[in-house]
DNA sequence: TGCCCTACCTACCAGTAGGTAGCCAGTTAG
DNA sequence: CTAACTGGCTACCTACTGGTAGGTAGGGCA
């Protein structure tokens, strides 16, 4: 029991670092963000961080790489589906929106990631995505081959995808200027997934 | 004749300054810029930078005007062209397309400062790519209701056409990767923005 | 010749970065 | 009861940041 408690407490305080770890790199990038800003947040000091994590650079790899598990299982799930056709494709574009609307810090930071040329991160990013990359390519492939959707360039409707979606979250301050609105209200994350479906429904399916 | 070769020499050296800032800023972002690292670049010290310009962020509020003036006379021209319809949509993705193919260290910048949300920039952002993002709603919104384009919600279709275009020149390191080859090519980005013609044109031609 | 100006330099400033050493209170184990 | 471990702390280190002070080489000009 006792055990226990001291496993929970130290894991507590690993976790609060991890969280306002996330909240950080995602909000002023890896060099905007110092150990002081993230030890302030938890309410400890630098040194008592370093105590959990051995270095800056540790800290922010074990936050990408819960980023990573994330999405891989929250995308890897959906692209499982037996579903086929259009219905397979609209299933694992919302199971995006869902899994980034929870998340938007992990867009950010894989937006800053993917800016940086991944030179923050140790772990082989591109080695990560591939296979959730040539997957997709290899469904669309055959749908289109099939005759379900237009013939598209899988490996750039991919990316358009994938623009498409990322750049709601990771661009949302932005947004919201332009829309003088929040962008991230419930409301409109639905709405522009709403869009988006039906935008690609419209381009996709014959 | 003294007096201009003396301002062509000043210029050059302001110029020099100017690019290399753009590059480093485009590559690294503004907190892991440092000015040492832009003096190196031109082969000067940072104290004759600072001769040059006042401070770090009068030199990238510079460097972010340089960014905005180039886009909004790009944009504007394509925005003004007497064409309608599809011809329009097209002949303005297509010059953005030229336009970020053109300057793709623009375009990380401007993908860096919506993400840390225009804290390092001095100027109103919202304010000055408003008119266009205005302009651009009106005009989807007049050919939707003429019936020549699918029904969408014009602010979304615009963040969603924004997101599929700019992601392309932002990630490009990413994509590199993912195509296992090089994303800005002149060759690819001519394919991609093809794709997205066309993909575009599917989705909103009647 | 003497003066001002531009563009650069070295040397330095205060502040902050990441990281280390070592002390200390509280808990746990033997 | 004591020894060891835990997780926090203060104090310190070196490296580097943006920025300043002061000096200098050299061109234009009265």
């Amino acid at each position: 029991m006792s055990d226990l408690t001291e496993e929970i407490s130290s894991k507590s305080t690993r976790e609060l670092i991890l969280d306002e770890a996330l909240h950080c790199f995602a909000d002023r990038g890896y060099e905007g963000t110092s150990l002081n800003d993230i030890a302030a947040g938890v309410g400890i000091r630098r040194p008592s961080l370093l105590h959990h994590f051995p270095s800056k650079e540790a800290l922010y790899t074990d936050v990408f790489e819960m980023l990573l598990s994330e999405w891989l299982e929250g995308l890897e799930v959906a692209m499982a589906s037996p579903a086929s056709g259009w219905d397979k494709a609209e299933l694992v574009i919302r199971a995006g929106f869902d899994l980034f609307a929870r998340t938007p810090d992990y867009v950010r930071i894989m937006r800053r990631e993917a800016l940086d040329s991944g030179v923050h991160v140790g772990v082989d990013l591109s080695g990560f995505l591939r296979p959730l990359f040539d997957n997709a390519c290899a469904y669309f492939t055959a749908e289109m081959d099939a005759g379900h959707f237009r013939r598209h360039n899988a490996q750039h409707l991919i990316i358009t995808g994938y623009g498409a979606i990322l750049t709601y979250f990771s661009d949302a301050p932005f947004i919201d200027e332009l829309f003088n609105d929040q962008a991230l209200t419930p409301e409109h994350v639905r709405d522009h997934c709403d869009h988006v479906v039906a935008f690609f429904r419209a381009a996709l399916v014959v």
